[in-house]
RNA sequence: GCCCCCAUCGUCUAGCCUGGUCCAGGACGCCAGGUUCUCAACCUGGAAACCCGGGUUCAAAUCCCGGUGGGGGCGCCA
C-alpha cells in the first residue's frame, strides 16, 4: 500500500511552494488508493514555532488536503534516532568524529580550504578524522563526537526518479555523512530516513532541491537495512522574476490568498496545474477530477513561474459556476457583518458572479446590494449630474417608474427608452444617472437587470434621494 | 572548480518515451473586432515559441554528442 508524507517545518507559513508538494503528495495518495501523512519537522528549536505549526494545518485544511493519522512531530522520535546512529557506529557501519564542531571548523578552514576535488578532499577529511595533526591529536582520547556514516567509495549511487528516470551520483564525491552531531542532536538527512521509515513512506515526493540529499539518504536506509523508498522530485515554483518564490512576491502564503478571496479549489486547480497537465485543452478540472487522473509520471521537469493573473482567472471560472446561495455564504467574511444579510449576498452574487475574479469583489463592487449606505463616488456624481436639466429628466423617469406593475427587465428597459425619447436624449443620459443613483457607481453590471434585481422599492427610494442632493445644491 | 538537474509562445503547458499526421495544439495575459447603457464577462479573429551548434536519418521539437544559459549541491543548515 502506498504511504506517502508531506514534511513541511515551522519556521514559517504554508507557502504555495509547499502547498504544492503537498497537493502532488496528496493526489497521487488518492489516486493509488494509499495514505497522505504529515509528519512536522520541528527539531529546529530555535526556529520553530507553534504559530506556524497552526497555519498549515489550517492551510492544508483548507485547500481540502485531508491527512490520514496522526500528525508526526519529528522531535518525538529524538530518541529513536540517537538509538540508531549508536547501532550503526556499534555495527562498524559509522565511526566517531571527535572534533567538537569548532574544531572542526577550524580544520576545514586549515587543511580542506582550497580543496576542491571532492574525492580528493573526502579522503582527507577521513585521514583529518582518524589521524588528527599534531595540534588535535589530544582529541583521541575522547569517546564523544559526532558520529559520521561510512560512504562507500566505489561506484555509483543511483535511484530511478519516478520523474526524471535514473539518477547517478559517483560515490567517491560523496563524504563520509553526519548523522548524528556532538551534541547529540540529529542531522537533517538521517532524521528524514528514520522518520520515513518508522512510518513505512513507500514513495518520497518532494522538491528537486532534495536531489542531491538523495544518494546520501540511500545510503543511510541500506546502512540502516530499511527498505528504499521510490522518489519523485518535484520542479521549484518560481516568481514572475524567475527568482525562487519568496515573501518578496506578494502573497506567498496559502492563507493569505484564502483572505484575498480566492476559492480553496481554485487555488487546487491552479497549483496543480503548475507542472502537470490532465489534459491538453481544458485548464478548470475540479480536484475530484485531478485525483482521478493523476500521474506522478507525467509531471514536468522544469521549473514554473507562478502567474497570478491565472490563478485570478480560475477563480473566476470556479465563481461562475457556484450558485447564489453557496456565493452568499462564502462572501460572508468579506463582508462587513453590521451589513451582512443573506438577502444582500444573494442579490450581490446575481448581480456580479459572472464578472467578479474574487470574492472580496462582492462586496467590493457591490456594496449598494447590501445597504443604503453605500458610497457614490463623487467623480461619477459630478460627471452625469451637472445640470440641473439631469434632476428633470429623472423626476418624470421616476414618475413613469412608479407606475410600472410589472418590475421586469424588460418592462423597465422599454419605459426608460420611451421616457428618454419622448424627453428627445439619448437613453444613455438616464441610463448613467440611473446607475448611480442606485450604485454609487459608474460602472456595474446591466442596468436594466440591476434594476430588476434591486427591486422596485429600492430603486424609487434611492433615486428620490439623489434628486435631494439637486434641490439642496 | 567538481557533481547533479533542467531547457517549446511573455507565462502555464500539449507534443518528445514509440522520429513523419507539427510551416508546433490549448490556456492565461496582450492586441483588434463583435455585443452594448458603462466596466467586466462573453463570442470571433490576431501577434507570439521548439536555446545554439554538430551528428544519426529519406525525414528531428522529438534520438545522440557538444556548447550556452538557468537551478540545486559540494555544511556537525533544513
Amino acid at each position: 500500500m502506498v504511504r506517502v508524507r508531506f514534511a513541511p517545518s515551522p519556521t514559517g507559513k504554508l507557502h504555495v511552494g509547499g502547498a504544492r508538494t503537498a497537493l502532488y503528495n496528496y493526489m497521487f495518495a488518492r489516486h493509488e488508493g494509499g495514505k497522505f501523512l504529515l509528519r512536522i519537522e520541528d527539531t529546529d528549536r530555535e526556529r520553530s514555532r507553534e504559530e506556524f505549526v497552526r497555519d498549515i494545518l489550517e492551510g492544508l485544511r483548507w485547500l481540502g488536503i485531508q491527512w490520514d493519522e496522526d500528525v508526526v512531530y519529528q522531535s518525538q522520535n529524538q530518541e529513536r534516532h540517537r538509538h540508531l546512529a549508536r547501532k550503526l557506529l556499534e555495527e562498524g557501519k559509522a565511526y566517531l568524529d571527535r572534533y567538537t564542531a569548532d574544531e572542526w571548523q577550524q580544520v576545514r578552514e586549515k587543511y580542506l580550504a582550497g580543496i576542491r576535488d571532492q574525492a580528493q578532499k573526502k579522503q582527507m577529511e577521513r585521514q583529518l578524522i582518524l589521524d588528527p595533526p599534531r595540534e588535535f591529536r589530544h582529541i583521541l582520547e575522547r569517546d564523544t563526537g559526532a558520529i559520521r556514516i561510512k560512504v562507500p567509495d566505489e561506484g555509483n549511487i543511483e535511484f530511478e526518479d519516478l520523474i526524471r528516470g535514473k539518477i547517478s551520483y559517483p560515490a567517491s564525491h560523496i563524504s563520509d555523512i553526519v548523522i548524528l552531531r556532538s551534541d547529540g542532536s540529529p542531522t537533517y538527512n538521517f532524521a528524514v530516513v528514520v522518520d520515513d521509515a518508522l512510518m513505512n513512506i513507500t514513495h518520497v515526493i518532494r522538491g528537486d532541491d532534495h536531489i542531491p540529499n538523495t544518494p546520501k539518504q540511500i545510503v543511510i536506509y541500506r546502512a540502516l537495512g530499511f527498505p528504499v523508498p521510490e522518489f519523485a522530485h518535484l520542479p521549484m515554483i518560481l516568481g514572475p522574476d524567475k527568482k525562487k518564490l519568496s515573501k518578496r512576491h506578494g502573497a506567498a502564503s496559502v492563507l493569505e490568498y484564502r483572505d484575498m478571496g480566492i476559492l480553496p479549489e481554485a487555488l487546487f486547480n491552479f497549483l496543480a496545474l503548475l507542472g502537470w497537465a490532465p489534459y491538453p485543452d481544458r485548464e478548470v478540472v475540479p480536484p475530484d477530477e485531478m485525483i482521478r487522473l493523476f500521474d506522478i509520471r507525467k509531471v514536468n521537469r522544469n521549473p514554473a513561474v507562478f502567474d497570478s493573473d491565472k490563478l485570478l482567472w480560475i477563480n473566476s471560472q470556479y465563481i461562475k459556476a457556484k450558485s447564489e446561495e453557496e456565493l452568499a455564504e462564502l462572501m460572508k467574511p468579506f463582508v462587513p457583518q453590521e451589513v451582512y444579510s443573506r438577502e444582500g449576498a444573494i442579490l450581490a452574487a446575481r448581480l456580479l458572479k459572472d464578472r467578479v475574479k474574487t470574492l472580496k469583489d462582492f462586496w467590493e463592487y457591490g456594496d449598494y446590494a447590501f445597504t443604503d449606505e453605500f458610497v457614490i463616488e463623487e467623480n461619477a456624481y459630478r460627471k452625469h449630474f451637472s445640470g440641473p436639466e439631469v434632476f428633470q429628466r429623472l423626476r418624470i423617469l421616476l414618475e413613469e417608474f412608479r407606475k410600472i406593475e410589472e418590475w421586469k427587465e424588460e418592462t423597465i428597459e422599454k419605459v426608460l427608452r420611451d421616457t428618454a425619447e419622448r424627453l428627445g436624449v439619448k437613453a444613455a443620459r438616464l441610463i448613467h444617472p440611473v446607475r448611480i443613483a442606485v450604485s454609487g457607481k459608474k460602472v456595474g453590471p446591466s442596468l436594466f437587470f440591476m434594476l430588476e434585481v434591486l427591486g422596485k422599492d429600492r430603486v424609487i427610494r434611492r433615486i428620490e434621494r439623489i434628486m435631494e442632493r439637486g434641490t439642496d445644491d
